[in-house]
DNA sequence: CTGTTAGCGCATTCAC
DNA sequence: GTGAATGCGCTAACAG
């Protein structure tokens, strides 16, 4: 076979308008072509190359008014949606970017995953989502997402980093979201952005401290995630300031049945304390509304403190004193710093840290506002 | 140029071991190769053609042991990652599905989010998430969405869906979600799955009358999202089946700002009503607090119901009375109705309508349990 | 301003 | 059980 002009096979084009489709009319219902018009019928019926047809579409080069006309009646006419497959083959981009978050309960991880996707598609860029929670394969569902974008953030916390970034070595740009340093095994080109932690839980527990408690206990596990760790390292700084001896953390996980549980451990005197520093919100809700089913007062008898400032704790009386984080920003950060990336950049040396703020409300002990 | 075997240029592979890479050590770093291993580079470096190792990466047709491990070990030695892109383009499937909502504030959108991209998952398919609030130009996301993408999951009040099915007549699949018929402009090849709202809202309704208020009023805006007005229907039935005569909704956004602004039109005096049937918990909630906190009583004076059952309702007291939506199974049954419909299925006649259940607590009226 | 021509990297018949 | 060849639909030089 000699070398022949590319011969597209004609698409059984079984043109829906008999033949002199001069002027056809674009509100005529059912008309629909066979499927899957491509670029090639486009510029067919538009009689021009399929390279105009990628010009006009790509609003890049010049074209003149006319056939693009021509080109934009014939897209419309065919109902043509572009294949984004071929053309990420033919950029060598996806376009897209992954988020590995772990599940979407709570504000934090919907207004992180906002953030992230209102700036990525500012960047022109789509957003695939994987939630790593009840997936029984996390490494090859992270494999099979690295196989279509161009750059991942993961959140710290989903446990999925040290495999994730073992497992890419460098192949995709990978940003970690409220991760520690030690979740980047040996300087991998890996980045890190979080909100900060150890100074604000400091802060947040000597405020405690200072409305006169002195048996405080910290709620919830600090092990499986960075940031949880570096807010307990917070409460062990803020007592080792004052040569106080901190509490081992009460090691329970983030849900109001835990809070439930430990409210009832403190009832029944098996835990005691004058104060709860709790790791979230959720936490500390449960366990303080639980408290207060059962008589106790607070902030009276037992002051309670979270942290991320969620709805319910503008609602709650007294109002819960907690700890707020750009949570937004923090994804937006993510989706800007992939982009860098994957545009040629250099990773970070270092971390970024986004301030947090200590939010005071009744709970802690303060007048209630 | 005769026709030659396709000869794929060398890709300056500058091995990172010397040669004899017998038994290379998976542990070693920085080996990391050039970058951007292919089929072929991994076809080459095992010594085998490159439908062969499609063959053991897919796992489908029947490869002897022993090239499948020199494949295995090769495909790890180059750190090869597929390039979905391509793999799309060869199949002819994006193995994507598109989800449309508005934004991610409170549970409703994450359950769903959360129930989509699970089912997804399940099937193989990768989620790609469009937030529309706030994007300037919606259709054209939506239209860059359908590039890469099998088929479209949009929520109905996302304001999108007249647009979406318009502009995507057919070419691709698209399930409304919590949508109203007339989303579906002439019958268009386009389902819908919701849950119930008008029965449930003529039954809360109902159920305040039975509480002896007489003066209700509907907050929010029942116009721009079809379940809203599906709520409102309900609240108007109620009172027709009792000879009542309903008051117009008092349309207001669904932020708590404005439920702050009511109360405080209820507190003047310029409002009046012994109890208020809300569109949804956020509203309800901001309202009834605001009237609390000036000395109202809920639900002695007014009674307050809401919509959604999110976690604040479960905190506040009295408890806030409201409707639970199964949200998770919506966003399950969005994705295997889009799975359906890909693989080939025609779409259901009539839209899939999933039950919701009333939860009394106190604001209503009822013994605070 | 417009058309021709190569690939992009993978899945997939066919042969063998 | 394995290899060679072809095409998926699009972008991007490169000519004209």
């Amino acid at each position: 076979m000699a070398t022949t002009p590319r011969q597209r096979p004609e698409r059984a084009a079984r043109p829906s308008t008999p033949s002199t489709a001069s002027m056809p009319d674009p509100s005529t219902p059912g008309a629909t072509p066979a499927a899957g018009a491509t670029i090639y019928s486009v510029a067919e019926r538009a009689g021009v190359s399929i390279a105009t047809v990628s010009r006009v579409l790509q609003g890049r080069a010049v074209v003149s008014e006319a056939t693009r006309q021509k080109v934009l009646e014939a897209v419309d006419a065919l109902h043509y949606v572009p294949l984004g497959a071929a053309r990420s083959l033919a950029v060598r981009h996806h376009e897209a970017y992954g988020l590995v978050i772990p599940e979407l309960t709570g504000p934090y991880y919907s207004e992180l995953l906002m953030g992230f996707e209102t700036r990525a598609a500012e960047l022109g860029q789509s957003v695939i989502l994987l939630l790593a929670n009840g997936k029984s394969d996390v490494p090859s569902a992270v494999g099979h997402l690295a196989t279509r974008v161009d750059g991942i953030a993961v959140l710290g916390s989903a446990a999925v980093p040290p495999t994730l970034t073992r497992a890419l070595r460098g192949r995709k740009p990978v940003v970690v979201i409220a991760g520690s340093s030690s979740d980047v095994p040996g300087g991998e080109r890996v980045e890190l952005v979080a909100a900060e932690n150890v100074h604000s839980s400091e802060q947040l527990t000597a405020h405690v401290l200072d409305h006169g408690r002195s048996r405080l206990l910290y709620v919830g596990d600090p092990a499986p995630a960075p940031d949880i760790s570096e807010r307990y390292a917070g409460f062990v700084a803020a007592h080792t300031a004052r040569g106080l001896d901190p509490a081992e953390p009460v090691r329970v996980p983030f849900l109001e049945s835990e809070g439930v549980a430990v409210a009832d451990r403190i009832l029944s005197g098996e835990l005691e304390a004058d104060a709860l520093v709790c790791a979230n919100d959720e936490l500390a809700l449960s366990i303080m509304t639980r408290l207060q089913d059962a008589g106790r007062d607070v902030p009276g008898d037992i002051a309670v403190v979270g942290w991320d400032d969620v709805m319910t704790s503008r609602y709650v009386r007294p109002g819960m004193t907690t700890v707020r984080q750009p949570v937004h920003e923090l994804g937006v950060l993510a989706a800007e710093r992939l982009h860098q990336r994957v545009d040629g950049a250099a990773p970070l040396p270092a971390p970024v840290v986004l301030p947090t703020e200590v939010v005071l409300r009744g709970s802690c002990g303060c007048a209630t506002p």
